[in-house]
RNA sequence: CGGGCUGUAGUAUAUCGGCAGUACGCGACCAUGGGGUGGUUGUAGGCCGGGUUCGAUUCCCGGCAGCCCGACCA
C-alpha cells in the first residue's frame, strides 16, 4: 500500500480545482453509445473517442488508468517482474522470423516507408522480447526471468466496440517468463495466476479463471480471466459454486449440468477478457535462436511464458459491473480521487465567503493530509448540477460544505455506494479521512 | 469481412422538396441558491462527391464515418 501511494504520487497531484479541470461533463448520452463504460465514461470526461477503438485519456480517466497500472506494477513487480518498454514500431525482417508478417496480417498494422521499408505495429511483443533477451541469456544462471512492460499495442481489430472494452489501439500489460524447462514455467505460471487474482480483486472484480485453448504454442489449456458482463464478447460456461469455467470454445460442458468439481451447476455467461495466461513453450526462443548452456554443458532452447492484462479494457469493465443510472461507483482502490469536496454557494455574500473560506481551508487541510481530493469549487453551477456530476464522476465519498453545514460547524459526508447522510464535524474529516486508511 | 440502423451547432434532437428550429452548453445581464433552477440576450450547424429537380438537410447513387448483430480475435 505504500509503495502504490510512493508511486502515485511520483505524477499524479493530490488534488484539483474542478473549475479549472480539463475535460467537461455531458448531460445528454452520446448517441449511438449502448455500453455503459462509453456512455459514462465519455459523458464524465475521462475520455474522449477520437476514432472507433481509439481512445484519448483525459485527466480523470488519466488517473484511473494510473491507478490500475500501480495496483499491475505492484503485483508484478511483487513476483520478480522487471519493468521494460519496448517500442511498437517494429522491423519487418523481426516478423518474418516466426512468419507473423503473413499470419497475422489480419491483426498487424504494416505500414512502409519512404524509402520502401516495411514496419509492423505491435500487436504484441514475443518476438521483440525473445531477439532482445538474446543479449541477456546466455546460461542458466540467467534463469528464470520475468520481464514486463506496460505499452501500447495496434490491432486492426474489425469490429472495435463497446467503448474500451475492445480497441484498435490500447494499452497492454505484457510479461513474459523465461525458464530452463516445463517444469520451472510450471512453477511460475502458478505464481503469476495468484498474481493475477489478487491483482483482479483489489479492483473490486470477480474473475473466472478460464479454461481456454493454449493455440498453436501448446496443448495444454491457457487461462483466462473472465468477468461476467454483457459488454464482454466471450462465452463462458462456469459455475458460481466453485468457480470452476470454460471457454465456450473449447468446453465439453453444457449449460445446467452438475458442475465436475461440485456440487453446483454450469451457467452459460457472456464475459469480458480481462487477462490471460499463456505458456508459449519454445516457439518464440526457437525462431530467435534464444538458447542457453545448462549445468552440464549442454545448449538448450529457453521456454518461455506470456501474460497479458488490459488496463483500458478493466478500466472499462469495472465502469461496466460498478455504475448505477446516474452514474459510476469506483472502488476505492482506483478511484480518480478519493474525495469530492462539494461547495454549494448561499444567497447572502456574508454567509458565501463565511463557506468559501471553509471550502478553501478544507481543501488545503485535506491535501497537506494526502488525500486526494476534487473540489468543486465552479461557481454558477446548481446544488442539482453538482450532485449530478459527482454521481456521474463516481468518487467514493462526497463532502458538500454549505450554509446548512456551516451553520453545524460541519460536513455532509455521503458514499457514493449508499444512501446515508450524515454530518462530521469540520474539525474532524481530516481524521476521519485518515482513520480509512 | 457479411448484415442492419444512423450521419443536422460543442452535446442531444426537430423540420411534406421551398429563408434550418428547439433544448442543453458557452458569453453577457437579472433573479434563484440542497438534486441538471427561472427569465432576457448573444453564439454556433446540414459528413464528402455525384444525380434527379426551378429549388435538396430532405429523394436516389457512390464514398466515408459511427453504433449494433454475426464472423474474426497470438
Amino acid at each position: 500500500m505504500l509503495w502504490a501511494t510512493y508511486f502515485i504520487a511520483h505524477y499524479l497531484t493530490q488534488y484539483m480545482r474542478q473549475s479549472q479541470l480539463f475535460g467537461k461533463t455531458l448531460k445528454e448520452n452520446p448517441k449511438d453509445e449502448v455500453a455503459k463504460n462509453a456512455i459514462f465514461l465519455e459523458r464524465g470526461g475521462f475520455i474522449y473517442k477520437t476514432m472507433a477503438g481509439v481512445h484519448d485519456f483525459l485527466p480523470l480517466g488519466l488517473r484511473v488508468l494510473s491507478k490500475i497500472n500501480a495496483v499491475i506494477r505492484e503485483e508484478i513487480n511483487g513476483i520478480g517482474g522487471q519493468e521494460i518498454f519496448l517500442s511498437a514500431f517494429q522491423p519487418r525482417e523481426r516478423w518474418e522470423k516466426t512468419d507473423r508478417w503473413d499470419s497475422a496480417r489480419a491483426v498487424m498494422y504494416r505500414l512502409t516507408d519512404n524509402s520502401g521499408h516495411s514496419f509492423g505495429l505491435g500487436f504484441t511483443h514475443e518476438e521483440a522480447i525473445a531477439e532482445i533477451a538474446t543479449r541477456s541469456i546466455f546460461s542458466y544462471k540467467d534463469l528464470p526471468l520475468a520481464v514486463y512492460q506496460i505499452q501500447t499495442k495496434f490491432r486492426d481489430e474489425p469490429r472495435a466496440k463497446s467503448g474500451l472494452i475492445r480497441g484498435r489501439e490500447f494499452l497492454m500489460k505484457d510479461l513474459y517468463s523465461f525458464h530452463a524447462d516445463e517444469a520451472d514455467l510450471e512453477r511460475f505460471y502458478s505464481i503469476a495466476k495468484m498474481a493475477y487474482e489478487r491483482i483482479f480483486k483489489r479492483l473490486g472484480l470477480k474473475t473466472y479463471i478460464t479454461e481456454a485453448s493454449g493455440g498453436s504454442f501448446t496443448k495444454s489449456f491457457s487461462h483466462e480471466f473472465q468477468v461476467l458482463s454483457d459488454a464482454g464478447e466471450d462465452w463462458i460456461l462456469y459455475c458460481a459454486v466453485c468457480g470452476y469455467a470454460q471457454n465456450k470454445e473449447i468446453s465439453q460442458l453444457k449449460e445446467g449440468e452438475r458442475c465436475s468439481k461440485c456440487l453446483g451447476t454450469v451457467a452459460l455467461g457472456r464475459s469480458v477478457e480481462v487477462g490471460n495466461i499463456f505458456k508459449l513453450g519454445t516457439k518464440f526462443s526457437n525462431a530467435f535462436n534464444l538458447q542457453y548452456i545448462d549445468a552440464d554443458g549442454n545448449k538448450k532452447l529457453v521456454v518461455m511464458g506470456s501474460y497479458g492484462i488490459g488496463p483500458g479494457r478493466l478500466m472499462g469493465t469495472v465502469v461496466e459491473i460498478m455504475s448505477d443510472e446516474r452514474g459510476i461507483i469506483w472502488p476505492e482502490s482506483i478511484a480518480p480521487f478519493t474525495a469530492h469536496l462539494i461547495l454549494l454557494e448561499s444567497k447572502d455574500a456574508t454567509e458565501n465567503i463565511k463557506i468559501k473560506k471553509a471550502g478553501e481551508k478544507l481543501y488545503g487541510e485535506l491535501q497537506k493530509k494526502g488525500v486526494e481530493v476534487l473540489y468543486d469549487d465552479r461557481r454558477d453551477k446548481s446544488p442539482g448540477q453538482k450532485f449530478a456530476d459527482a454521481d456521474l464522476l463516481g468518487i467514493p465519498v462526497r463532502c458538500v460544505l454549505s450554509e446548512k453545514t456551516i451553520a453545524k460547524k460541519s460536513v455532509e459526508i455521503k458514499r457514493r455506494n449508499s444512501d446515508v447522510v450524515k454530518l462530521v464535524a469540520l474539525e474532524k474529516i481530516v481524521a476521519f479521512f485518515s482513520s480509512k486508511k
